[in-house]
DNA sequence: GATGAATGAGACTTCATTCAT
DNA sequence: TATGAATGAAGTCTCATTCAT
């Protein structure tokens, strides 16, 4: 079932691979519910081993994370060119970013459910890149509005509302398209760019909707 | 620590002290590091009692779902008045929405998070109140759209894509918000109002973001 | 499904019914594996008044076993005419013997199963009865001989594993039959009648079987 | 109390001590009496071991049903020669019936008493091997009647409630013997022979006792 | 470099039994 | 007479982790 059994690998390639298993158990079981039985055997190899190397669950879990968010963001910084415009840039990160999380849904699972989850330690890690890429989103806004040359005076917790709400639509459009068949990653980017470009437009045009009196 | 201790309670006020411990308890461990003996603990009673009125661990969560679940989208349907205006019933819903979260940070926690995670039983609860959200918010769409007198053709995949990541957007800052001190239900709604709002009027004005070419 | 409920009734009827519902359950889910919980349910009462009346699980079992024994050996008796031959007698116990048993699956399996597994104090109950038995039994052996005015010759200890056996295969029988479709009690009796009868017929004339030497 | 204790033994024979250990108490307390913890003290090993060797308390108690009832019938078919007359094979078998029941009372427990009780999966094993020596009797049965160039003219289910009949006078009378001092295998066999070989020739001779009128 | 053997700790769950009315 | 409310104790089972080879 799992990988090939092959003995004395060098190390740094035993530890891919349970990584490999480890990412897989986690985002389907949870990190509670997997076992190190389990993933010792998924990986190909006996438990002893990968306490050896990874040290124990929580180190493992750790290891999962940071390998995923470094491959998650390398994508999308791989997906944009700097040199382009900001929609453009937007648009090449949502695609991405759509792109990578549909290709490693466990690997999405293990950052945006299960690292969340269990204990400030892990979330950490995932915040860590949660704000590298909300600091990008950020940036494009700015950018942006200085395209427009227009002085859109949002203040900048305002800015971090808005950034945050685009990075949780992307999650959750994300999950979406995971579990419908039949949405593909382009047409999860395009409907958020629609609905995030215009909206962002507007509020830079100086037209918000203003809330009620209390 | 717990409730005050008082013998002898009828059944019902005792289920209602037992939910309240479980949700507290399953919002900040997770539903498997929460462990029944803790929430008992907590509920001030013994673990057979806990058994005897909630049956088993996963009918104890289940009941907290549905109750936090019922809670949730009462506090919404409190807080609309249907015979407004789309963009004031939107914006109702929204603070409603932000309110309640920001006051039941663990029942939001048990809803957003731990349902999700565990088990196709559990999420099928939640997505059912989900899909009440949903389709509110698609309903509100397409009055909106009738009320501008447009036509948008919006495709009705496109609709759903769009409520999903409003309401993904929603929960996402719901999150944020508790998270972040000082940020108050009503900001987060402005936030998301504006953000959400702008962008489905340039929709509906027929003017959307065009992806480039593959 | 447990009796019909009706309020206050005097003791000695509520106490027989739930006798009846705990053979029951002693005789089909074993006695560890029977709860007070479900013997109570079947009986139509509250747990505590099963304690206010039988005392704990072990009292409640003795007093099963008792009544049970008492109707078995009392239908025995009443199928036995003491004025008849040896060979009727015996035709007529074994016929009686089998008639309630299988008329009492559940009170026979827990004096044929159930007591002799569960500790000395239970199995002495059953023994009593079964020594009642056997003597009645090792009696008609006797009686058999000196109606035929033979002088057998048998040592006390021949005769009571002649009687062992007799039993043995009784009880044995009981189960085949129970367990057998379109077994009766009748066929059940004929077969062991004839298979002892002669038997013993054989022996008392002095022509036993001889083991070959060592 | 237990087995010596001596770490790190291959499986194998674990497996064995654990075996004698789980014998021994399902056969002195019962199943359900029987605790995994007992068991695994006996053994000289922790819990978890057993759990993992044996899987789980169904699993071990039909591991143990398995080993007892292939000895059982392994210690027949090595006492009996079948080049012998039906009458010397009956005696041999049950010489190797009864010596090996009281030399594994625990053993004969668990496949007499304790596996009838408890579910029919259990039942079904003994089933299984009682159904074996059964045959092997009413085998010999019909084999002594051809001996004896007798027609007995013996419906099948006659033949198979003799065999019963014996089989359980048997069993009935091992326990007997194991319960009553002083009485060894070769007096119990005795008895038993003398009893059935007496009355099956009766039978066969056609002198069948004659029940009365119903 | 790699593993079969082994375990302490703790999880969920059930039961016989009692208290207070 | 009768019961709804409540619990201490014990059961089966799983898991992360280590030792000795």
């Amino acid at each position: 079932m799992g990988a090939v059994k092959s003995k004395r690998m060098p190390r740094a390639v035993r530890e891919q691979q349970m990584l490999d298993a480890a990412v897989r158990t986690f985002g389907q079981r949870g990190y509670m519910a997997a076992s190190m039985d389990e993933i010792a055997e998924l990986a190909g190899v006996s438990k002893p081993l990968v306490y050896l190397y990874l040290n124990s669950k929580e180190d493992l879990f750790t290891a999962c994370i940071r390998r995923e968010a470094a491959a998650l963001t390398a994508a999308i910084r791989v997906g944009v060119r700097t040199d382009q415009p900001a929609d453009r840039q937007l648009w090449d990160g949502l695609l991405a970013f759509f792109t990578h999380t549909a290709q490693n849904p466990d690997g999405w699972s293990v950052l945006h459910l299960q690292a969340r989850i269990h204990g400030e330690a892990f979330a950490g890690e995932v915040a860590a890149m949660r704000e590298e890429i909300v600091a990008f989103v950020t940036q494009l806004i700015v950018v942006a509005a200085r395209e427009a040359h227009r002085d859109p005076d949002l203040a900048e917790r305002e800015v971090a509302g808005l950034a945050e709400a685009l990075v949780g639509a992307a999650e959750s459009l994300a999950a979406w398209a995971n579990a419908t068949p039949g949405v593909t990653a382009r047409q999860a980017a395009a409907t958020l760019m629609n609905f995030a470009w215009a909206g962002l437009g507007n509020l830079m045009e100086g037209r918000p909707w203003a809330p009620p009196a209390a």
